[in-house]
DNA sequence: AAATTTCTGATTTACGTACATCAGAAATGG
DNA sequence: CCATTTCTGATGTACGTAAATCAGAAATTT
């Protein structure tokens, strides 16, 4: 049978309430009372009861949860994801609060992350624009003792407790591999949509898909980045402008959203052209044009697991507790037409 | 705050003890009385506290995991994931035995099967061979209400609740896509590595590449299928063989264990031989193989997700309640040397 | 209508922890 | 050595549920 306080306190010669104290860190226990117990602890093996402890104390959890407006598909399910969260309100104990800022709208963000302080808030996961006042605010907020978490995104050298996201480097990197084997040692033309060079995740992506490219791939051509910013209309126009301005782009990487646009745009030149194509994010769209060939790989993160992670990461950082790294890693799902869920 | 037992009570006009018969399916309860109580619990939306009924139950779960002896990397690391299981086992209230059989051996695990009979065990794990007699155990098993999952492999047309596994098709075919993609429209000869035809994963997954291969990858000729018995030395030496019989082949998929083996006949043909290799399970070996460039992706299934999801599945089936088979599903990951974790 | 069976209510204890209160012991100061 | 402060023990309540007991009400049988 597991131990329990009643056993430490036994063991230590001491009562159940300076075993209380000791365990909660709170005062009243000499040095040596205190070094006595821990000792019993450590001996017995004692393991808290989280169970029973969050019973006892009624612990809820406020959560703060900032999340980009904007109708493309992966925010839309992301904040889905967040409200699947509530739904498990109750049984976590967590009350949670979602707050809708414009993308890339620094200002908004950052008054977003101020509006928090003062509030009795147990932790703040936002998507971060990686920017110098948004780290900033970041760094108010870790300085009042409130657990911070990026999601999604990652803020450079900020005070983050924790990034729930995939390697977006690693990502980049992979993005690269696959398209330049699939495309079998051809020549050519490679045009990269992204979103918006704002955002951490993005600049990161281009950068290991460039630095794979030009090692391994000198064949390949990479044209100047088209920056869609998340928008299908946008993306669809600036993909048609690029395939006709040039006959010689075989591959196509898309390391944002707006993959609705983008598939427009293929479909529009279907027959003729072939193109190898690899985009991120798994969305209805995505997988129907995965399935009858208009693109070859989606490179996915489960919006619902860093959601979960970022939860279980709030929590833990709020009680002081550790987490447990490898649990924690979100990792990069890659889809071909044959492994979709 | 969250409704508990007591507002029940209030709300259907009876006492406690009626409720704690209804919600733990006791008798002595009238049809009206129980349907009142039931109507109570669904209008002010109670949900169950588990840690709290756990915590006042006591409950333990004695679980048994039945896994293959052998030395191949993956059963070893499967092996070490129930391990860390038992180290948990205080804090998920779980008291789990580790049986060990021999691989493929048919009567070894039915026997291991029927030991579980009237011991009071709250679930199995198998990692299973697919046979009649094995099927048979199982439907004992499942017959006295013993939840049974099935692991890694699975067992066709039994009466196991669950499968805490990947999907073994789409892993074939997925490694048909990856070969014949990164071979670009090059024509040759495939070989493929199996362990042994008798357990279901390894023919499911040959069943998946055959098909997409030749669906899709006409100019890809494929070799009859070597069986290495998951044994380093002779897949090493059946490999071997084949490279030495044939100048034609430009492809390998492993889609057992021994790759320590197949790397090492790799390595002995290395400078002059081109070949593109997809293996399964990400070990010290394939990572190192992965990063040096000997072999070009793996497709792994996490045994760690697997033992947990395992137990989670247990658990819940034991308790009648329902598994969430969205969250139990097992995702094949795939790697190139970029994304490694 | 009496006897019996079946249901229901009231009450209590327990699970392991948190937290508060109060009395008494030990240590410290003068 | 007394007064004060600081520490410790004893005790009780609470969290939400499970489970047991016993008395009494209601339904059923005779």
């Amino acid at each position: 049978m597991r131990p329990t306080v009643h056993d430490i306190a036994a063991a230590a010669g001491v009562s159940l309430a300076t075993v209380d104290r000791v365990l909660n860190q709170r005062p009243g226990v000499r040095l040596v009372t205190r070094e006595k117990v821990e000792a019993a602890i450590r001996e017995i093996g004692y393991i808290r009861d989280v169970a029973a402890a969050n019973l006892a104390k009624g612990r809820v959890y406020p959560l703060v949860f900032i999340v980009p407006t904007g109708d493309n598909s992966f925010m839309h399910g992301l904040r889905s994801e967040v409200h699947h969260a509530t739904l498990r309100a109750s049984i976590e104990r967590t009350d949670i609060r979602i707050v809708e800022v414009p993308p890339f709208d620094v200002p908004a963000l950052v008054s977003a992350l101020d509006a928090v302080q003062g509030q009795d808030i147990a932790g703040v996961a936002l998507v971060a624009t990686d920017a110098p006042e948004v780290r900033a605010a970041v760094g108010r907020l870790v300085s009042q003792r409130v657990p911070v978490v990026t999601l999604v995104s990652d803020l450079t050298d900020s005070a983050r407790h924790h990034y729930a996201g995939i390697d977006n480097i690693a990502a980049g990197r992979t993005a690269a591999r696959l398209l330049g084997r699939f495309l079998g040692g051809r020549q050519g033309e490679i045009t990269v949509l992204a979103g918006s060079m704002l955002v951490r995740d993005h600049r990161e992506r281009l950068q290991g898909f460039s630095d794979v490219m030009a090692e391994e791939f000198p064949k390949l051509h990479l044209r100047p980045v088209l920056e869609g910013r998340d928008d299908p209309d946008l993306a669809r126009s600036l993909v048609s402008k690029a395939l006709s301005e040039s006959r010689d782009i075989i591959g196509i990487y898309n390391l944002g959203a707006g993959n609705r646009g983008l598939i427009a745009a293929l479909k529009a030149v279907r027959p003729e052209r072939e193109l190898t194509v690899v985009v991120h994010e798994l969305t209805q769209h995505t997988r129907a044009a995965l399935v009858e060939g208009t693109i070859d790989a989606v490179l996915n993160q489960d919006a619902g697991h860093e959601v979960r992670s970022a939860i279980r990461v709030m929590k833990a950082t709020a009680d002081g507790q550790a987490v447990i790294a490898d649990q924690e890693r979100i990792r990069l799902d890659i889809f071909l037409k044959d492994n979709l869920p």
